[in-house]
DNA sequence: ATGTGC
């Protein structure tokens, strides 16, 4: 470690004011000792230079996951001032709402004798890798409402349920959504990819439920051992890359016009009370609602299939929960013992709100909000509930996933898409992609360990887990 | 992440 770094805790690092020029308060991440070579230079620098930034509150914070992004390091968070605080799309991303979601099924791994055939068959139904095209026909007007009103438009053209609007973040729609904001080229981008899976990281997932740490909590998750579930990771594709591509560049002049002195470009930014601070929030808030449509979309097409395939009924697989991992969001935290709202920034970093939080639906309340961390491919994944520890530690959030730390063009060198899907394959996991490369890309071996980076946010408490999922069949974009 | 890069 870095010999600036102090350690505070466990598993818990400060690095002080003074370590990049400029610094209004100090950062601190989360990090065990196992995952301590995996923490590059660059992103322990990205972590300080964001706690430069005007009007940021108590400290920047990375999460146990965090690696190099653009401006603010993936797997950050940044709480501001409403008053003196900035807004930054780098701080959310270029993929806007990028989340995950998981819908429990009531069948077992018996239930499912042809994993093949079922992976197949997801694959064609559910459009993916960079580019594929809606199964929809979305009018002008539907776009609309789907920025508007993200998940809720969607169910209301017949994609789901009433009950999946109450299991997401935001209930799958932000507040403060300025479709005017999204240009038409972004709109464009928008219309043909609704309901499509996308590349890179994004997935489908068929797992089971093989561990449950915390029986109670997983009773109110509605999650039993040994259940076939699905988990989806997507964003908000083109139109969510567009808006940000936009939004920076009005951006990097508003850095000008406010006098804001950067230690990075990337950390293009504006204050929340200006006319493009506030442009921005209303495209980003506008992209996340349309990512919240484009999930609940590919959940309508997966139950469609399994109603079909499996003869069951549609509300026999309902959703736990959906969060955003890549989101800038007004919220009521504790600051110096003021009640305060503030603007979270989280970029690779999921919302883990503990018990009490108004924003969780009643049987929530008790044991705070599911929590849903993806494994790579082959390697487990999470449910994880929010804790009073989060809201305390990390404005109420914890890690994103596992973490990427071996390049895509590095990984494509060592070894070849075939070859990771024969390994997975004798492990038992059946694995489908639109090419060889985006599985050599994704190959487990090059991410974090997502069962070390979910162990060191309970042991920090910010957040518990609950239950373990292990992949049996996966689709990758 | 991305109709993937100047």
């Amino acid at each position: 470690m870095n010999a600036q770094i102090r350690q505070t805790a466990a598993n818990e690092w400060e690095i002080p004011r003074g370590f990049v020029p400029g610094m209004r308060v100090p950062g601190r991440f989360f990090l065990s000792k196992n995952l301590a070579e995996t923490l590059e230079d660059g992103a322990l620098t990205q972590l300080a230079n964001v706690a430069t930034l005007p009007g940021i509150i108590r400290c920047s914070l990375g999460m146990p996951d965090i690696h190099w992004g653009y401006g603010f390091p993936i797997g950050g968070v940044g709480a501001f001032d409403a008053e003196t605080g900035v807004i930054s799309p780098g701080g959310v991303g270029f993929d806007i709402n990028c989340g995950v979601r998981m819908i429990t099924t009531p069948l077992h791994v018996s239930d499912i004798p042809d994993m093949p055939g079922l992976i197949e068959d997801l694959f064609t139904a559910v459009p993916t890798g960079v580019g594929s095209k809606s199964p929809c026909r979305l009018s002008q007007q539907d776009l609309t409402g789907m920025l508007e009103n993200g998940a809720k438009h969607a169910v209301m053209m017949g994609y789901g349920t009433e009950r999946d609007i109450l299991r997401c973040e935001e209930n799958g729609a932000m507040d403060g959504a300025q479709p005017e904001h999204v240009s038409k080229k972004a709109r464009q981008r928008g219309i043909p990819q609704c309901g499509t899976l996308g590349s890179g990281n994004h997935f489908l997932e068929i797992q089971t439920v093989d561990k449950i740490e915390d029986q109670e909590t997983a009773d109110l998750f509605g999650v039993t051992e040994g259940q076939i579930c699905v988990m989806i990771h997507c964003g908000s594709r083109g139109l969510g890359h567009q808006v940000c591509t936009d939004h920076l560049q009005i951006l990097e002049q508003a850095v000008h016009t406010y006098g804001i002195e950067l230690p990075d470009r990337q950390l293009a930014c504006a204050p929340l009370s200006s006319p493009e601070g506030e442009a921005y929030f209303g495209a980003m808030a506008a992209s996340a609602n349309y990512a919240w449509a484009n999930r609940q979309i590919i959940t309508h097409i997966v139950r469609e299939l399994f109603v079909k395939k499996f003869r069951i009924e549609y509300e026999e697989m309902p959703l736990v929960y959906d969060v955003a991992h890549n989101v800038a969001k007004w919220e009521e935290h504790d600051v110096n013992g003021v009640r305060q709202n503030v603007c979270v920034h989280r970029k690779g970093a999921t919302r883990a709100f503990g018990p009490g939080r108004r924003e969780l639906p009643h049987e929530f309340q008790g044991c705070g909000q599911p929590v849903i961390i993806p494994g790579s491919m082959g390697t487990p994944s999470y449910l994880l509930a929010g804790t009073k520890g989060a809201m305390e530690k990390t404005f109420g959030s914890t890690c994103h996933g596992s973490g990427r730390v071996q390049s895509r063009s590095s990984a494509k060198k060592s070894q070849t898409g075939e070859e990771v899907a024969r390994a997975l394959l004798a492990q038992g996991i059946v694995v489908r992609a639109p090419n060889q490369a985006a599985i050599a890309e994704e190959a487990p071996e090059v991410y974090k360990s997502s069962s070390e980076v979910v162990r060191t946010v309970h042991d920090a408490g910010i957040s518990r887990i609950i239950a373990r999922l292990r992949p049996l069949g996966v689709i990758k974009g």
